[in-house]
DNA sequence: CCCCACACCGTAAACGTTTACAGAAAGAAG
DNA sequence: CTTCTTTCTGTAAACGTTTACGGTGTGGGG
């Protein structure tokens, strides 16, 4: 691992100056015989072109950072997805910051933003404090918002519509005659749980149904406390005859324990979860899910982000991503379905086969 | 976003050279009084460390990329979980590039080694060419693969071992008193089909078992060729009583087929997937599956790099990980389980847990 | 034969740091 | 008061590029 060949060891061995060299390389107007000898010398020696030196030069990195809260969430992983490629495509490289929903480490991340290692930053914190805010307003480089802020913030931003996304999924299972509809939801001091819950509220009194404090559950957004919050609200309530669930895995833990109760689902009790992960596509029965728009907000942050880089000081935009009812056996039931097309209705199901595991385990 | 200050603006503000400013903010001995005026002025000015410029002069990016085939693969998402926190509590940056299985990607990737924009790299590529083995060697930066190599080839190294994965759900299998054992494989022409075709033959002919082409189907690696393939298996041969899958994609496809001809699981037929992902756990029945480690892989890569990086000019070496069966209802069934803990035996169920979607659709 | 235009090329500065080296200041020892 | 040490600081070079600017050589027109 000796050092490399630089734009100088070319520039001595064709017998150039560094100045052509680098013209050459860049591929300005340069007489044939020189860039001849340049190439040459180039390919001799298997010279790369320094990309640190270049950036601090040219000011550019040609790196875009994107900070999610847990590379291990689903819904986060469903954005790379989409942002990766984009980015790829427009020749950035993707640089991935994992804050652990830790306020701290988001703020972290946008003061890095100074040391000036990217050109800009996709950023999807789990709430917005008036830090945040503060250090948005003296980014020194552009910053692209997934997810809620406040009014008259001055940045790009994308946001999925969670309150719709519930009426969708609300006025679907009464649609299908449901009329005792309960909520399993996360903490109410998270974006999300919050606005779910209101957003549970008032798509009852839309549809006349009364709002029974009894029928809402609170847990945490994971699989085993939804277990613990289905099983307490079947307790109390032995007739519901649905469930919202705020996300997939709170509704696979409501599976989980409506199974160990003999109850059929979705003929006694129909169950909806929230983001349609590939988790819903692969359940069983498979679950109805609310899709957030996950994979089109990552895509919709990436082009806000290049945009804002290749061009425009224009004004903040705001794009948001309606939200869609992806049904599938746990409400529908499988009178409707033939066997073995668990996934065929929704998108999901195409997408957990695109995403599949090709040369899984190719270490093998 | 005008131009930030520099260690310059601050050498004038303070009052000081730019020598001086550098040794305060990296904390070499200095005069009291100095320290004091560099600092105000910084604070003053909103200082950030240009790590571009810094990079350049030191050599080091703090950078580590992460070279995967394919984002959406779950197995490689494992890897990543575990990559992302060893890195960045080691102080790195971690870049993510998606190969898209291509070969000239993954040598791209290699090349751009000579950028120098990163310190080391983590690959895990799909199949190891002539051409990877050359720019392996001739590599400008610490390399560490995962996945198989050729005996000698001069790098560190991380494997699975499909093989010893195959053998234990196949004993296992038998041991439940299955004859009649399946493989639903991937391409042969792909590094863990092929392996994974030869441990099934060997494994039976361990167990004393006839190998019959008649019970060997070859689809790829996704869902929708799992449920054609295992469909042509059951017409073919009624009476399987267990498939062995390449995948757990595969797996799943077998599931939503045998579900459709009204085969129980694991009564009529056990099923064992492979990869052992969040999606095992998820499916009902939940999947055994063989986990190949895919965690314990990227810890094992992302330590090595470290190693390598801060120190040794030692030898390359080599790690393998252990297969291991997890256990689930699809071959044991429910009479051995309480409902409702589809997910509590393998280490796989507190992952999907811990992975859960805290905070998901926080945008909402 | 002289001059000019033009194409091409080399010199040097710049990007923002770190750091070797030498100089300045200040105190201790004689 | 000189000299030697010690401690601190400033100057300048270096990392590997890009690029403004001016210089050289060629050919054509007068």
């Amino acid at each position: 691992m000796a050092d490399g060949p630089t734009i100088n060891t070319i520039a001595a061995r064709a017998g150039v100056s560094i100045a052509s060299v680098s013209r050459v390389l860049n591929g300005l107007p340069t007489r044939q015989e020189t860039v001849r000898k340049v190439m040459a010398a180039a390919d001799e020696l298997g010279y790369v072109r320094n990309a640190v030196a270049r950036s601090l030069k040219s000011r550019r990195t040609h790196q875009v950072a994107f900070a999610m809260a847990d590379v291990g969430n689903p819904a986060y992983l469903a954005m790379l997805r989409e942002i990766q490629p984009v980015l790829k495509a427009a020749g950035y490289r993707l640089v991935l910051h994992s804050t652990d929903a830790v306020v701290a480490d988001e703020i972290d991340v946008l003061h890095s933003l100074g040391e000036r290692y990217v050109d800009g930053l996709i950023m999807s914190p789990l709430r917005v404090t008036d830090a945040h805010l503060e250090m948005l307003a003296a980014a020194r480089a552009p910053v692209v918002i997934i997810g809620q802020v406040p009014e008259g913030t001055r940045v790009d931003n994308v946001r999925a519509d969670s309150r719709t996304g519930v009426r969708l999924a609300i006025g679907h299972l009464h649609a299908l005659g449901r009329r005792r509809i309960a909520l399993v939801n996360g903490p109410l001091d998270t974006v999300p749980g919050a606005a779910r819950g209101a957003a549970y509220r008032e798509a009852l009194e839309d549809l006349g149904l009364p709002y029974e404090e009894e029928l809402v559950e609170i847990g945490d957004f994971y699989r085993p406390e939804g277990r613990r919050a289905v099983a307490e609200l079947l307790a109390r309530r032995p007739d519901v005859d649905a469930l919202m669930c705020a996300n997939d895995l709170i509704a696979l833990g409501a599976l989980d324990v409506l199974r160990g109760a003999g109850r059929r689902v979705p003929e006694d009790v129909a169950v909806v979860g929230m983001d349609d992960t590939d988790l819903a596509a692969a359940s069983w029965p498979a679950l109805t899910s609310v899709s957030l728009g996950s994979a089109e907000r990552g895509r919709a942050a990436a082009e806000l982000l290049l945009d804002r880089l290749q061009g425009g000081e224009r004004e903040p935009r705001l794009v948001t991503v309606a939200p869609r009812l992806v049904v599938r056996a746990s409400t529908l039931g499988e009178g409707h379905r033939a066997a073995g097309s668990g996934d065929r209705t929704g998108e999901s199901g195409d997408r957990a086969g695109e995403s599949g595991d090709r040369a899984e385990g190719s270490g093998a």
